[in-house]
Parts: C-alpha cells; structure tokens; sequence
DNA sequence: TGGATGAATTTTGAATTCTTAATATCTTTC
DNA sequence: GAAAGATATTAAGAATTCAAAATTCATCCA
C-alpha cells in the first residue's frame, strides 16, 4: 500500500526539469522560459518560479535578474574543482565505511565486485558502468553520514551531463578495475585511510578520461556566447 | 559611485531569514509563519515562499506539506557529520591551497599566524577567533575552487549556530595553536598531503570542543518535540 | 545603408486572489 | 464528563493579476 502522499508541486516540477537538464534536453546556456515550461508541464508560474530558485540554489541552472534563466554552463575548470571536491567526498565516504559498514555490508559490496569483474571480462560496459556506480553508492551509503549523501549527489547531479563518456580506452579500463581490486582488499581490510586514498585517486582517473573525450566545452566558448 | 543593481526580493529576504536564524531570533524546530515575517519584512507572501524554499535546499530550515516551515533542528549526529564533512573539505583546500597559492600569499597567511600567536599569548579570545577564521579562510580562498568554497560555506552556515562555544579550556585551545604551527611549517613547505591532515583533524578537535559544550540538543530532545 | 531613438510587445517580478488542506472550536451523544 | 463528529477558522498551495523591466521592431535621420 503506498503512502498518500500530496507532493508539492514545486518539487514535481524540479524533478523534471532536472531531468530535462540532465537528458539534455534543455542546452547548456540555453535560455528557459518561464511561460514555455509552464505550458509543457501544465502549471502556473508560481510553482515553476520557485522550482527554478531551488535548481539555482543546487547550481544547475543560473538566474539572471530580470532576464530570467538559464542552463548552467560548465567550463573545464569547474568539472575539474567539481571532481576535485567528489573525490575528496569519496574518500571521506571510504573512511567512515570501513568504521561502520557490517560484515554482511562487506560481503555484499565484495558480490557487487565479483559480479563487476565479470562484466569486465565480458566487455560489456553498459552493465559494468552500472554495477561500477552500485558499488561507490554502497561505499558511500555504508559511510552512515546522511550530509555527505547529500553532498555527493548535489555535485554529481552538477557534472551528470559529461559524466558517462562512451569512449573508454582498454588503457583507463584496467587501471579503474586495479583501483577496484585495491579498493575490495583495503574495505576487507577495514583499512579507512587507504581506502579514501584509493577512491581519491580513482575519481581523478575519471577526471582524465572526461576531459580526453572532449564533452565539455572550454572557456572560449563561454565568452564567445556571453558576448 | 556604486553600481545600480536591484537585487532580487527573495534573496534579501533569504539572506534575512539566515540571519534570524543565525542569531537565534528564530529557534531551532520553531515554526516559522509567513504571515508574521511578510509583515516583519514588508514584502507579499511569494518572494517570502521562494525565499523559504531556497533555505530548505540549503538545509538551514525544513518545509513541511501544507504545514509550513520551521528551522532545522539539529542533532548530535548531523554536526557530527557535518564536521566530518568541513573537515574533508579543509584538508582538500589545504592540498590545492599548497598547489596554487603565491609566495606572497603565503606570508599572508604566516603574518596572520603571527598575529594570532599575539593574541594567544595575550589570551584575547575574541581577536584570536578572528584571526584563526581569517587563516582558514584565507587556505579556503587559495585553493582556488570555487565550488569547495560554495560548499564549504553552506555548510559552515548550517552549524554557525553551535560554532563558537565560548568556553574554551586551556588544553584545548593550546592544542589549536600547535596544529597551527604545524600548518604553517607545512603551508611554507607546501607539503600539501601534511597540510591537508593537519587541517582535517584540527577540525576533529574543534568538534569536540562543541560536542563538550553541549550546545547541541540530544536526540531525545527532538523525539519530545516532534511527538 | 547603417545606426540611433522611441513605441509596442514580451517577459519577469511581485502582489493579490482563489482554493484546498489542516487546525481549532463547538456540538452532540453516550 | 469524555469522545466522536460537524463546523468554523486559519494557514498553506497555486493561479491570476498587476507592475516594471527588458526585448523587439519600426521609424527617423545622418
């Protein structure tokens, strides 16, 4: 039986436009329109307005006074202080999992290793992606520190559109699934401090592989479309 | 001559609220009316509703459906974790700030720590509270990352509250000043990863500092006042 | 033809109004 | 006298309306 529950219409509008973002369906430093939105969601302009406080405030979009919103854009550098900032939060959450985290919580995240192993042997990237992120959510769950949660997952939202570069080279495939390997034995080990220096170090590996595949626009382009 | 700009309504108002906040002119778990602030700000309701749903993301007050807003209450654990969290975030600014910070940077931050030392030996409390805050803002700012120094901020925000415990004890404080000197030995040898570790457990000890204080409400308290 | 000026239109900002949900009060009944 | 239900009141959610700013577009002049 699911709770009635009445959510506020700001938050459903949020939501989708989030989605929208993160699809890419509303372009970076595309202009929003308030009215056009409202007519494809079907609501009024009060709850769009204050969805689209919200998302400035979590920094996916900005508002300029008067001229209304629009996508965020992302230069090169705030990716790179964005990942800077993730890693630093992963190895925090490698930390405080290996003080909290079971031994049944342990020997889950071993299974979601083993089953990821396997994907890598299979080639098969989509499946490994996703058994990849299962495992950093479960490390990250496991850290027991509800703020930290919401941290990541604000900054991860932030860079989602660059995240998942379908061109993964064999060279960056196997470091990652190394830093796996370390990751597994320090979280048995319950070995904190390498643990959250592995996981550091291994969102850095992502940084180079994002910036290689060349998603993000560089800081020219900002200028050249602010002009 | 300063520059014309009309901020918007619901960002003076937002500003506002964190400082009723802030200051305690709003208690924790109180619940906040619109109409009484609209009237103690002179603005209509939708500014004051934008404002209140940018305050909830930042998590400095919690809405409740169709029951308004009130201010977060907080627990022992969430600063707790939110320490654990200003704690990451300072170890990583100490390691950037080492990468990016300027000579003359540096001996900025070595007159301020001599500046301190002044005051701790003349045992100044309030001028050496802000001199310290002036140090680690001043590592803050040379990390050079926008979005650690966004972050860090709302986070800081969250706990302002039960920050600044007036009663220090001598051991604690003289603890304060030696992972002080111990960061500017580092700072100087721009030997980010040791910076990076002193900051992060200088923090730890501030947390104790608080958590002894006991300015923060235990967990009881909040189920007595949510039944 | 090109640029500047000013009216018309559009869009955003904010207040007001309307609607709905929650809370308090008052009956009624046992 | 207490509990359950009905009604009144209040406050929140959302749409609409009004006001102000920005943008567009047409006109005028060099």
């Amino acid at each position: 039986m699911s709770k009635i529950q009445h959510r506020s219409l700001y938050l459903e509008v949020a939501d989708r436009v989030r989605d929208l973002i993160e699809r890419g369906d509303l372009a970076p430093g595309e202009r929003i329109s308030e009215k056009q939105l409202c007519e494809r969601f079907g609501v009024s302009r009060t709850p769009l307005r204050e969805a689209l406080k919200v998302l400035a405030s979590e920094g996916l979009i900005e508002l300029l006074p008067n001229r209304g919103a629009r996508v965020m854009r992302l230069t090169l550098k705030m990716v790179k202080d964005t990942y800077d900032l993730m890693g630093a939060l992963e190895g925090l959450s490698g930390e405080l999992a290996c003080q909290n985290i079971s031994d049944e919580g342990i020997k889950a995240i071993r299974a979601l290793h083993d089953e990821m192993l396997r994907h890598y042997r299979d080639r098969n990237l989509a499946n490994y992606f996703q058994v990849n992120q299962k495992i950093h959510e479960g490390i990250l769950a496991a850290s027991a520190n509800e703020v930290l949660q919401e941290m990541y997952s604000n900054l991860s939202q932030r860079v989602k559109r660059v995240r998942y570069s379908k061109k993964m080279t064999d060279d960056f495939w196997h470091r990652a699934v190394q830093d796996h390997e370390h990751m597994i034995i320090a979280l048995e080990a319950r070995d904190g401090k390498r643990l959250g220096q592995i996981l550091r170090d291994h969102l850095c590996n992502k940084l180079e592989a994002v910036s290689l595949a060349g998603v993000i626009e560089e800081e020219r382009t900002l200028d050249a479309a602010n002009a």
